[in-house]
DNA sequence: TGCTTCACG
DNA sequence: GACGTACGTGAAGCAC
């Protein structure tokens, strides 16, 4: 050691917040905010240049749970959760610490502040110094005696003399005036009606907070004095609660805080990934060259370890696990089962410290809105995890030990649910949250919240699965126990609350220790792979307003459902008979293969295609064609098939779906599309008909109960307008700059002709093209949509990109990024793979790049309006607009429930922060309708 | 369980 | 020369 060291110790969580605040909004490329990371990185990089101190480490909070919070609950206990905004920036500054090779402490239990009370001491006693970098005012006790703080914005020093100009006292009875003053924002009590000024004043007249409250009934007759007497206790606490411990065991010995270089190769590529090249140039590291060949590099050794002589990427997990050894090689064994209030303490304990954790619940059934909890599990480190289990019951092995009550379990979780600074980690979140909301915790309630599947999902839609097993088996190497497995299948199929705990304990536990594991592995691919702002700014977030929205459900009118549904059955007795006889016998109409027997083989009509399985096709356009011919079967057959899905598919499923308060509640499922948009199921509200009569009728039974109003608010021609942007094509920007019929357009620039007085049929082929250029358009598909020769469909296809050469170019550029990368991207950052882009057959080949040249158009308009959905509910509520419900999301449509009056408000509200989500170079347009009913409002 | 059909964007 | 195609979903019924 130096003969006089010089200790820099950076209050890191205290300066995260004063520099989020302090400093203008800034994102990197990725745009995730980082203004707090880039001037805590400055901050960094003038220290190491200037060569301040010998020693340097930088110090955060570790959890909430301390000695203050023990000796005193409410202590912090009602801090606001940080904003949005400055999330993310956390563990981001974390990583700027390891970027610059400087020492990051915590400690769980203590506070930051703490720990640098505690270094300062043991830096002072060996004869050093110690300079703090923080305003905190909770510090200033510690100034003086070799020992001085450092504003890290304004670059200011504070020592004895600022103290004493800020408190009134000199350092070191700063706690006595801290004590008697309180802290409305740390919840430190204080003793009421003494501020500031007087609590000076008395400190140095008495000398102690001691010899004040001492003194206090000799003073006369005052409310002050009546305050000190009456609160002293409350003066006692608040002075252990503002005076930090110096005595914290050093988690890093002094010695090992030697200011090092950092790795310029590794420091240079974090500060390249950041955006932040000034601070490298500040710095004399000059340009990025050696982190793009450091990159370079790591990433050729990556292919040559995966055995690979031509990396593909589509074949290639875009997360290889990195974490530690011990991640994947400790046993998933030894779980514990809980069954009492203390042991289950002893978990939550483990998980405040911990900071972070996995949570999985056990239900009785697949849809969270009806399921009861059975248990759940909790998991706090790799291979420690345990299960909870609170309804399980029957037979003589579940009995063999007690376990806890239900409501009682819940109320000792709760508090780790509801824990600000503590992670919760599930595998598909909605549905534990949804869980866990139906037992009793409210689901907003619970946050943080990070979801494995979503944060995997959002950088390998397209890839692979994003159910559990198949993560653990990518990137775990592990296969988890099965469901099956410890419930048995078929007739032998017992119900899990009747599996004996133990070994209910082997499987759920398991559950949440794969899923922590899972996390760890995950999380850091987010940066690498640039999906970072993704994830936190629409992903996550969105788990909570859809829970919300599945929660809400939808009014149905049921009365009205029946009679459709009993209106359907008898249109189609009534059908059955004619069918019969231009048949020329009884069939299964519901049968295609029996349909097309009849049609092909028995009546030897022409026109008939077979299927791959080598059967008659009937569908739709084969049955038109018939009936185009001039036959009367086909016809009689589309109609009734129209009835017999309307009747099964909807009213029928629907009013089995149907709650007793006569609402709706769909499933939407975050991860299965390979676009990024969602999908709806159990019932899928999604497809709910709206283009024939009868499908409308269908609609019309979705209603607003009374008093109450439904909105619906869509995006106009949101994929064209995303083409125009991405393929940056003047003409389409032109159009909708505009505000043109963009099909007429179309048919104008194609074929020649004049915008004004557009005949129908032309503009129907315009229309087609459009919707065929979003789908990667082929010849034979257009040529199939307009029934027209699949040549005269070349000759359009021709035309139009003789006309927009840029989407040509487009469509090319696009291609090629699939076969370069495997996956192509939206505007956004979504990545949705395309894994048959290397086929050797053309017909998959070519089908990937239909994929390919769709996937950003879906995706991007995906994107656009699950952020409208995320910042909604607050904009909404901001507004005072509180009786509105977002019920439903139809991939380019949202639908509202609102109380009458406050419709056309909501309805405008809604239009503008949709048109809002993104600014493309296009406008975005959204058109809105308030109605009785969905098929009115549409 | 796979196939076919058809509802939606 | 034959193949088999517009992109993305979920649900129902048939046939095995």
């Amino acid at each position: 050691m130096t003969n006089t060291p010089h200790l820099v110790l950076v209050d890191g969580s205290g300066f995260i917040f004063r520099a989020f605040h302090a400093l203008p909004p800034m994102t990197n490329p990725e745009g995730v905010p980082v203004n707090a990371v880039y001037g805590f990185t400055n901050m960094l990089a003038r220290l190491l240049r200037d060569h301040v101190g010998t020693h340097l480490a930088v110090l955060f909070d570790a959890s909430r749970q301390t000695f203050r919070s023990e000796i005193y609950p409410q202590y912090k206990a009602h801090r606001p959760e940080p904003p949005e905004d400055l999330r993310p920036q956390f563990s981001l500054i974390r990583d700027a610490t390891q970027a610059f090779n400087v020492p990051g402490i915590e400690l769980p239990g203590w506070e930051a502040d703490d720990l640098i009370a505690s270094y300062a001491v043991a830096v002072r006693k060996m004869g050093g110094t110690c300079t703090i970098i923080s305003s905190d005012k909770d510090l200033m006790q510690l100034v003086g005696q070799g020992v001085c703080m450092l504003d890290p914005i304004k670059q200011t020093p504070i020592g004895p003399v600022e103290v004493e100009t800020k408190f009134g006292v000199p350092p070191e009875k700063v706690v006595d005036v801290q004590a008697l003053m309180g802290d409305p924002t740390d919840n430190v009590p204080g003793v009421p009606g003494i501020g500031p000024k007087t609590a000076s004043a008395l400190i140095n007249e008495f000398g102690t907070l001691e010899n004040v409250l001492a003194s206090a009934p000799d003073m006369k007759k005052s409310k002050k004095r009546d305050m000190l007497i009456e609160h002293a206790q409350a003066a006692r606490l608040s002075l252990q609660l503002v005076t930090l411990a110096t005595d914290v065991p050093l988690p890093v010995p002094l010695e090992e805080l030697a200011t090092r270089e950092p790795d310029t190769l590794v420091l240079a590529d974090w500060l390249d990934s950041m955006g932040f090249r000034s601070v490298m140039s500040r710095m004399g590291m000059g340009s990025p060259a050696g982190a793009h060949a450091h990159r370079a590099a790591r990433a050729s050794a990556h292919a040559s370890a995966n055995g690979q002589d031509t990396p593909n990427p589509a074949q290639t997990a875009p997360a290889q696990s990195t974490g530690p050894a011990d991640l994947l090689s400790t046993p998933y064994a030894e779980y514990e089962t809980v069954r009492t209030a203390e042991a289950l303490q002893k978990w939550v304990s483990m998980a405040q410290e911990a900071g972070v954790c996995a949570v999985d619940t056990e239900t009785d059934g697949l849809d969270p809105l009806a399921a009861s909890m059975l248990g759940f599990s909790l998991a706090t480190a790799p291979g420690k995890a345990c299960y909870v289990p609170v309804r399980h019951e029957g037979t003589l092995e579940a009995l063999t030990g007690e376990q806890l009550d239900a409501t009682q379990a819940l109320n000792l979780l709760r508090p780790l649910l509801e824990d600000r600074s503590v992670l919760k980690v599930f595998q598909n979140a909605k549905f534990d949250l949804l869980v866990l909301d139906h037992a009793g915790i409210d689901h907003t309630s619970i946050a943080p919240v990070d979801d494995t599947m979503l944060i995997s999902y959002s950088q390998s839609a397209g890839l692979h699965g994003q159910g559990m097993d198949e993560l653990s088996a990518l990137h775990l190497n592990h296969t988890p126990i099965t469901y099956d497995s410890v419930t048995g299948t078929g007739r032998n199929r017992i119900p899990f609350a009747m599996v004996p705990v133990e070994k209910a304990t082997t499987y759920a536990a398991e559950d949440a220790d794969v899923t922590l594991r899972l996390w760890h592995v995950l999380h850091p691919t987010l940066r690498t792979n640039k999906a970072l702002a993704l994830y936190e700014q629409v992903e996550r977030p969105l788990v909570q307003v859809l829970a919300t929205m599945e929660k809400n459900g939808i009014a149905v009118d049921r009365a009205e459902l029946t009679r459709l549904s009993a209106d359907f059955e008898s249109r189609m007795k009534n059908m059955e008979q004619g069918i019969y006889a231009a048949a020329g016998r009884e069939f299964n109409i519901a049968s295609p293969r029996q349909l097309g027997e009849i049609l092909f083989d028995e009546m030897g009509l022409k026109g008939g295609k077979r299927g791959k399985a080598g059967a008659w096709s009937t569908d739709s356009s084969v049955l038109q064609d018939l009936a185009d011919q001039g036959h009367d079967l086909p016809v009689r057959v589309l109609e009734w098939r129209q009835l017999a899905k309307l009747k099964s598919t909807y009213t029928d499923a629907l009013l089995k779906l149907t709650s007793k308060e006569s609402r709706v509640h769909t499933s939407f499922q975050m991860a299965i599309t390979t676009t990024g948009r969602l999908s709806s199921s159990d019932p899928n509200l999604q497809n709910i008909p709206v283009r024939t009569e009868e499908g409308t009728r269908i609609r019309q039974a979705f209603v607003a109960p009374a008093g109450r109003r439904l909105i619906s608010a869509d995006y106009s021609q949101i994929e064209l307008r995303l083409l125009a942007d991405v393929a940056n094509i003047p003409t389409l920007r032109e159009a909708f700059e505009l505000g043109q019929d963009i099909h007429a357009r179309t048919a104008s620039e194609v074929f020649n002709i004049p915008l004004e007085g557009m005949d129908a049929l032309t503009r129907r082929r315009a229309k087609a093209i459009n919707f065929g250029i979003i789908y990667g358009i082929s010849a034979f598909g257009l040529g199939k949509q307009l029934g027209i020769p699949a040549g005269e469909a070349k000759s359009y296809i021709d035309a139009y990109f003789a006309r927009y050469p840029g989407i040509r170019d487009y469509m090319e550029q696009i291609k090629a990024e699939a076969r370069t990368n495997g996956y192509v991207m939206t505007p956004f950052g979504r990545r949705c793979y395309v894994p048959g882009i290397h086929e050797k057959s053309a017909v998959r080949r070519q089908y990937a790049e239909r994929q390919a040249i769709n996937a950003p158009l879906q995706g991007g308009a995906a994107d656009i309006i699950k952020r409208a959905m995320v910042r909604l509910p607050e904009a909404l509520k901001a507004a005072g607009l509180d009786s509105a419900r977002m019920l439903l999301q139809v991939h380019d449509e949202l639908l509202f429930e609102v109380d009458a009056e406050q419709a056309s408000a909501v309805a405008e509200k809604a239009k503008a922060i949709m048109e809002a989500a993104a600014q493309l170079k296009v406008p975005l347009v959204v058109e809105t309708g308030i109605a009785q009913n969905w098929a009115e409002a549409h």
